[in-house]
RNA sequence: GGCGGCGUAGCCAAGCGGUAAGGCAGAGGUCUGCAAAACCUCGAUGCAUCGGUUCGAUUCCGAUCGCCGCCUCCA
């Protein structure tokens, strides 16, 4: 069975097939930067970026474009507040942007368009809309006329006969025939940055500039778009309606959205005074890799609860596929293979695959994973693996760093001084000097290493967060 | 008010019609100079509650309770 996901535009699973074989054209929402990028957006970057890994492994060529919002309300609003210039103001977190990505170790996209450099993209697009008569004007605005376009509604289930529910009504909505319509071009305000264009001094809509930037790198149809469940209304919706009212064609195929993170069971927010950021999480010591594990460890369409509790069980999890790894490095055994072990590096080779097929259920696929790591170190204790078998197994453990992004096992170079220290307790243990032993054993614990003595010698570890 | 999601052992979390994966934590044991790691054994007669459909429901349907979200340019 081939690849299936979710779709928001039908609530279903469906089978995946991309419009050209064997190439993936994916959108993915980007960051507005205005500021850090927390946790929370990190969750649904982490899920793209397993999405996309895991279609390369699939063996399809994926080209994914993610937006950058370098000018709204908040940039213009912050960039203002620290007395630069937008662009110098949002140069600042794009950097930062990227910098988390690192260190989180997400996979570039082919493009990363800002807004401000698509502007023109964005004039001819309403042009476009206004030549086909979808949009009106109301006090130097171009706003987006909802009931043109009959589809409207059909992502979100709103229903286009009613208003949208209790909208609040604001000053800006005063100018618009129906408090639904949004917003493609906004007259230029005093103070605030514009663009002299064809549509008269002013600056896009929000929703434009996915429309606009997605259809320049991707074509006017494509397969999969991606984003927070938040974006579904009205962001996405105006999207459609945007896209396909000037195109006249079907703008995406696959509309996927990822459930939202909260921390200890509520709604992250600068109010709440518990909105994480990857830097400060890393500046307290936490490995990256742990988070990058505990926020794909949950299945991307259901909520997940940050704790620190949970960061710990994930760091843990990890030493323990470390362990493996490490274990994998350093053994060898006699050439050829035993049944059992070969059975069970396919049964989890398989289920992984299948578990990530399925809508990429991370849980299920990191079960049978876990099923392997302990038949594997009982097949090396009781003597039932060859080197073929070995090889099997770490050929999977590549799978798993390759499709969740995660190196594994011990890598870096210790210390001269430390390892000249596990070289005297070494010696010191072959002539049973098993105080000097202990307190040297102590003393690197508490520089953070962590020596065990296994059969095949000495092995040691950084302790974990 | 409208739309949507979630509720599975102490914690995290799969499964979603055929009798409950996996991880963390914990207990006992094997191994070890002692540890650590690893391995073995142990945990829900039960999947928010109450009804219904079915030979059979954690899985489907309905109601109720609780939590989260969108409807405000928040991933």
């Amino acid at each position: 069975m081939g690849l299936r996901f979710y779709n928001t535009l039908t609530r279903q699973e469906e089978d995946f097939l991309p419009l050209r074989p064997g190439e993936v054209r994916l959108y993915t929402c980007g960051p507005t930067v205005y500021d850090y990028a927390h946790i929370g957006n990190f969750r649904t970057y982490l899920w793209e970026d397993l999405l996309r890994r895991h279609l390369e492994h699939r063996g399809f060529r994926v080209i994914q474009v993610m937006n950058l919002t370098d000018v709204d309300d908040k940039t213009i609003a912050n960039a203002r507040e620290a007395g630069l210039a937008l662009e110098e103001y949002t140069r600042r977190y794009i950097d930062a942007f990227f910098e988390d990505l690192d260190a989180l170790g997400i996979e570039r996209a082919e493009q990363y368009p800002r807004a401000t450099a698509h502007i023109p993209e964005m004039v001819r697009l309403v042009l476009r809309l206004r030549e086909k008569g979808h949009l009106y004007e109301s006090r130097g605005s171009l706003y987006f006329k909802i009931d043109t376009f009959p589809a409207y509604g059909r992502l979100a289930h709103v229903d286009p006969g009613t208003r949208a529910g209790h909208a609040r009504i604001d000053a800006d909505e005063y100018e618009k025939d129906d408090p639904r319509d949004f917003a493609v071009w906004k007259m230029r305000k005093d103070g605030e940055p514009y663009w002299d264009t064809e549509l008269g001094a002013g600056r896009p809509g929000w929703h434009l500039e996915c429309s606009a930037m997605s259809m320049k790198y991707l074509g006017e149809t494509f397969d999969i778009h991606t984003g927070g469940v938040d974006n579904i209304f009205p962001h996405h919706e105006n999207e459609i309606a945007q896209s396909e009212a000037a195109t006249g064609t079907t703008f995406v195929r696959y509309w996927m959205h990822a459930a939202h993170l909260i921390v200890d069971g509520e709604k992250m927010s600068k109010s709440r005074g518990n909105v994480h950021t990857v830097r400060d999480l890393r500046q307290r010591g936490f490995d990256s890799r742990a988070l990058r594990y505990l926020l794909l460890s949950v299945h991307y369409r259901k909520p997940l609860n940050f704790t620190f509790e949970g960061l710990a069980q994930s760091q843990a999890a990890l030493s323990r596929l470390d362990d493996l790894a490490f274990r994998l490095e350093r053994e060898d055994r006699p050439a050829g293979g035993h049944p059992e072990l070969r059975t069970a590096v396919e049964a989890a080779r398989a289920g992984m695959l299948e578990a990530l097929d399925a809508d990429l259920n991370t849980a299920g696929a990191l079960g049978h994973l876990f099923d392997l790591v302990r038949e594997a170190h009982s097949a090396l204790d009781a003597s039932r693996a060859g080197r073929e078998d070995l090889k099997a197994v770490r050929e999977t453990l590549a799978l798993f760093e390759a499709i969740f992004g995660i190196r594994l096992g011990q890598h870096g170079i210790l210390e001269a001084e430390i390892e000249a220290l596990i070289k005297r307790r070494v010696e010191a243990r072959a002539s049973r000097d098993f105080a000097q032993a202990d307190r040297i054993r102590d003393d690197l614990a508490q520089r953070g290493i962590v020596l065990e003595d296994t059969p095949q010698g000495v092995r040691w570890k950084r302790k974990g967060s």
